[in-house]
DNA sequence: TGACAAACGGAATCTTAGCTCCGTATGCTG
DNA sequence: CAGCATACGGAGCTAAGATTCCGTTTGTCA
């Protein structure tokens, strides 16, 4: 599967049977021995890949200060998937009917995530309406920047504006829009 | 082509020439001598979304405040691609090579924009490095979400903070990261 | 009305990629 | 070593969708 896993990372979904086999230095046929189907292959290539993201944040979580903390989930889960077209996908999409299976995956990453956050609001210092929801809307925001503009886009500033955007409001400083 | 375009909100570069051709009440026949190729009708017609966009931009040109000039033109130009599938990878991607024939329009948009954003910093409403990229670069964030987080994740959530993020350090009131 | 041109329709073709199937190779057991 | 089981390889099947091509229709001019 690690040829797979090359493959992905280069063509994203779009790598193709054949060479994933050839890659892996089997026959067509030994593939779907393992795997009945590409969509099954692709499922466990991603479920696999939920499983690192938790394990980012679990570590993310040792960050002392809050939001600190916060902003290294981010750039932590962006990094590991910088290089990695079919991750990224996967990443963008993981809300999409199109990935199951990886539920429990997802469901690990979501208690840990949520944890790191709600501590950033106890201690003021993201926007008190800060949710996991949040997290992965902005995660699929910052991705879609390295996925559609490689090179023509920095996803590091990206993830600076929108961790500047994660703070609380502060009254007086900052006018509201008209 | 307004039967293409559609299709092509529904499904995007998915969808298929015998479907337009049917929608359009015409043989596939007719539909390729008028567009040599796929390549060419779904060209064509993200031409004339972009040329939307220049006109949004434009028309955003009037509002007073400058940072609220800023939203707006991210704003109205979020609402044009909503519900327009294949609008919205355009948007996503029209940094990216595989969109060849919509330089110019490109060109207009980028000028207006680029005047409105130099306005907002040196009224001193956003940070002052904030660029025509950067507009880029948050449109297909925001975008991103539409296309692949619909009903899951708020667009305008995520525009609000954007535009939160925009604004211009504000020294000792919000402390860097660590 | 007849002859020619322009535009049309859609069946047939071509290409690509996922998947199946069967003959073969490898390995284990008595 | 014979017999059986397990795993392999990859040619070929099938479906889907873009594109082509030619017989037919429609329109124009004398």
């Amino acid at each position: 599967m690690s040829s797979g896993r090359e493959l992905f990372a280069r063509d994203g979904p779009e790598a193709q049977m054949d060479e994933i086999a050839a890659r892996a230095g089997v026959g067509i046929g030994t593939v779907y021995r393992h795997f009945p189907t590409k969509e099954a292959l692709l499922t466990a290539m991603v479920r696999d890949r939920f499983q690192e993201f938790a394990e980012i944040a679990t570590l993310a979580e040792d960050t002392i200060d809050p939001r600190y903390a916060v902003e290294t989930v981010m750039r932590r889960s962006a990094e590991a998937v910088e290089g990695d077209v079919g991750f990224q996908l996967a990443m963008m999409g993981s809300n999409q009917l199109e990935w199951e299976g990886i539920e429990e995956q997802k469901a690990v990453l979501a208690a840990v995530v949520t944890r790191i956050i709600r501590r950033a609001v106890d201690a003021g210092a993201v926007r008190d309406d800060f949710t996991f929801e949040d997290f992965g809307m902005m995660m699929c925001g910052i991705t879609s920047t390295m996925y559609y503009q490689p090179g023509s886009a920095d996803w590091r500033r990206h993830l600076a504006i929108i961790v500047r955007g994660l703070c609380p409001p502060v009254r007086d400083a900052e006018p509201e829009s008209v």
